[in-house]
DNA sequence: TTGTATGCGTTATCAA
DNA sequence: TTGATAACGCATACAA
């Protein structure tokens, strides 16, 4: 059935020993340059490419990164895996990519899965800090380097990429509140993921320093769903929730809000303003203006696969409590002429070599 | 350094043979049941995981897919990917995800990582028709089965999953012909690309079946980029193009093209109207409303799935010619309030159970 | 300069 | 019922 060219099919084609042919091809100085040119070329010609399997059987190094998102419609993760594989190309290494929607059990299966197939190093985007601790901890164990990136596992010490949640979660909110806001919802997971719940520290903050009254029915728990985020604050409306603003946890939290806020007759931004992380494409969907944190993904995938490498390069731990920190700012996502960035970098790097 | 636990650290453990290990976790009849417990809980305490380079190396089987796609910024291409591994789970296969940017050179280069680390199947986007078809037939004559999706490759019998792209192509420009417009424009890649030249020649039929002269300068050339079609099309506006409608090719192109349009002070929809294929969420940017070809994304993936595990199966060829058609229909996408397909879908799921 | 032997982790085919 | 051995495709230390 299969029927790979191999290096034994080689040998027996050329009349040597299959392990001439291995040093050859890998221009070992123990062949003559004769027999590695004649080698090279039949080997060519008859299309054999290494079993990638067998070779990482032996030295234990695939050079393939897994990499495992949380869910592929929310662009900051399709642009950050962009970041991710430009970088890893670089580098030499193949990336994989994988999601688990938000799934700890899915989760789960794609780090056994990765682990099965030996690659080198995962790039985490965990879907909570403690349910697959044990698990990234037993990888860990069997030599394999995991790197966090956009939300980090507190009770860790794995290196991590994201920004700082808290300061961009206090800026949000400011701007908010520098707009004339003062009854703001704070919507989304808000404990067990860190990155949510410095989010919501950076929230607490800018109500505090603003001098506003926390008010614990203007946090409405979700899980970073469209469904769970549009339900809880659609009800929370028809209860007559009094708000002026939301924060958003994520993507589909801000577009599951946006169309309860919308569906319930309120205006956006007249009525109430939107505010999210990530500056997801999807929430444009709505036809509205929002505010939002740019966390530069690609820079972010970027920096997460160098975090890697590194460690893998130097044969350094990943486990130093690196915390690499991206830089992010504060957008008014307006309607209306738009340029994507990465292809716009794409377009300078052709037209540059 | 890389130390996972194998079939001898086991053996070595009980004191029993590693074969007698690897068919007791199988679960050999061979073995006495007695012996089947006491090991299979020992492996289980030691973590034991097999390894599947290991195992694949013998059975040539590898239980992974590989899938190919173009650019993770269209959500198309994000919504089918999801149809596909949740398919492919369903039938007990990983899929793991690659892109290749519309590059040959890289489809290449992963096509031929998915060749060296032996996945069964791939699922095939293909950058065009010509430049790796060689590749694709070497893939198939080393008994990799390819199921091409979404776009599929004309000079060959591969099988494909697609919608019906002429009479898409039709439909969609008679939408915009029935909203009162003539002066219709086409823009994308309109040839070596076969689902490109069959919305091109849907497009050519529509404007015949009304009586509207071809304009061959009304028919622009570009790549499937931002940059690509916001750059002729805006040449094309600045040297006075007369136009009240356009087709454009796929997401990227729509939304290079809607840029364009209002950068050159022109109304969507009032002065010129958009339409596109795949209902991508990255044109909602322009805040605008446009008609669109929606492809049913998710089920183009699942049943692309089905149509490759079918042959993995069986042991049937994947090149009969087997065209399968996914329904499409064209919308009129407004801003405003949305809902979110798939998600409704899993949530459903997860009330049956 | 080339060939031989051994091992990577697993399975399969024997023999015990 | 269990154990020994060869094989998968490749790499490497060592012998020729």
């Amino acid at each position: 059935m299969r029927k790979k060219v191999t290096l034994k099919d080689i040998a027996k084609e050329i009349g040597v020993d299959p392990s001439t042919v291995s040093k050859a091809l890998r221009k070992s100085s123990d062949i003559s340059v004769a027999m590695q040119d004649k080698i090279k070329r039949i080997a060519d010609k008859m299309g054999y490419r290494p079993n990638l399997l067998a070779k990482s059987l032996i030295s234990k190094r695939s050079n393939i990164l897994g990499v495992i998102i949380p869910d592929l419609r929310i662009s900051f993760f399709s642009e950050a895996t962009r970041g991710i594989y430009e970088a890893a190309t670089k580098h030499g290494f193949e990336s994989i990519l994988l999601v688990h929607d938000e799934n700890p059990e899915n989760e789960r299966r794609k780090l056994e899965f990765l682990s099965d197939i030996n690659v080198d190093g995962i790039l985490l985007n965990a879907v909570n800090e403690t349910t697959n601790l044990d698990l990234y901890k037993r990888l860990h164990g069997e030599g394999i380097k995991i790197v966090c990136w956009d939300r980090k596992i507190e009770n860790s010490k794995f290196n991590s990429v994201t920004i700082d949640d808290k300061r961009a979660g206090f800026e949000l909110t400011n701007k908010m509140i520098q707009a004339g806001r003062r009854k703001i919802m704070f919507i989304g997971p808000n404990r067990g993921i860190p990155v949510a719940k410095d989010r919501f520290d950076g929230y607490l903050m800018a109500l505090e320093m603003n001098d506003i009254p926390i008010d614990e029915k203007l946090v409405l728990e979700t899980r970073r769903t469209f469904e769970s985020s549009h339900n809880v604050l659609y009800r929370a409306l028809q209860n007559g929730a009094d708000i002026d603003a939301v924060v958003c946890m994520g993507g589909l939290v801000a577009f599951g809000a946006g169309n309860a806020i919308l569906e319930s007759n309120y205006n956006i931004p007249g009525d109430i303003i939107l505010g999210e992380f990530g500056d997801n494409h999807i929430i444009s969907r709505l036809g509205i203006p929002f505010y939002s944190v740019n966390q530069n993904p690609y820079e972010m995938g970027e920096k997460a696969v160098n975090l890697l490498i590194d460690c893998l390069n130097e044969e350094k731990e990943c486990t130093n409590s690196i915390h690499v920190e991206v830089e992010h700012e504060i957008i008014y996502r307006n309607v209306g002429v738009q340029r994507i960035k990465p292809d716009d970098r794409n377009l300078e790097r052709k037209h540059k070599k």
